[in-house]
DNA sequence: GAAATACGCAACAAAATGGTTGCGCATAGG
DNA sequence: CCTATGCGCAACCATTTTGTTGCGTATTTC
């Protein structure tokens, strides 16, 4: 029984790569105003071809910051923010564990 | 005179791409207690070698989400949480973008 | 129905990434 | 002093990523 489940961290780190690219994060603030946009769309406004915008929507719907819906000839995508939500809250966990480890030093040392 | 500065975004997308894999997520939590680890130290408790933890961990200290200190032949690692506070702050802004655009959406659609 | 628009698929190329091995140097400890 | 430990550097390799071009197909629009 070979686990084949990606695993909480593995989908962390799909998440974070997915964020780690200017084109990407660029796409993504596009995006947060609600409203669903075609490709061709969001293509305007980088220098890149379609194509190009086409594999960064890909990357981010794989990691399921983004979520793609056909209509008609076009194909809109819209952000998903449960991942973001997922990542959001590990980074509390990350600096609230950073915050008490750092507490729990000081403390020892003014002992 | 061309903007060599990396640029807010260009930062961001750094750090999130350091954070986009899952063993420097995993050395990231082991960081994550506060105290200063050596790479061997490091090293052990993964399966790969010393050098490509030593090269995961330039990339985390390029990104400015770790620190290097030299202390005698050990080159020891610390987590640096300021990195870790910006893209925070920036998903949580992402959230409430998101947030307020789909109330206002639905106000609409009530109206 | 013909032209324009929006897209998907595939092949390809260049560059970045993730990892290894081999080596040499510095420092700690017996 | 000599040995073991911890690193750094460089070369090298395989894979993935990032982007392009070319072409075919579906859907509007006139």
């Amino acid at each position: 029984m070979s686990n084949k489940r990606p695993g909480r961290l593995a989908t962390r780190a799909l998440i974070f790569a997915a964020l780690g690219d200017e084109t990407r994060l660029l796409v993504l603030a596009r995006l947060s105003d609600g409203h669903p946009q075609s490709i061709s769309r969001l293509t305007s406004g980088t220098n890149l071809t379609r194509q190009a915008v086409t594999k960064h929507l890909q990357v981010l719907a794989h990691a399921g910051v983004v979520r793609n819906v056909r209509s008609g000839r076009e194909s809109l995508f819209e952000l998903e923010p449960q991942p973001i939500e997922d990542v959001r809250n590990y980074l509390d966990q990350v600096s609230k564990q950073w915050d008490d480890a750092l507490a729990r030093l000081k403390a020892q040392v003014e002992d």
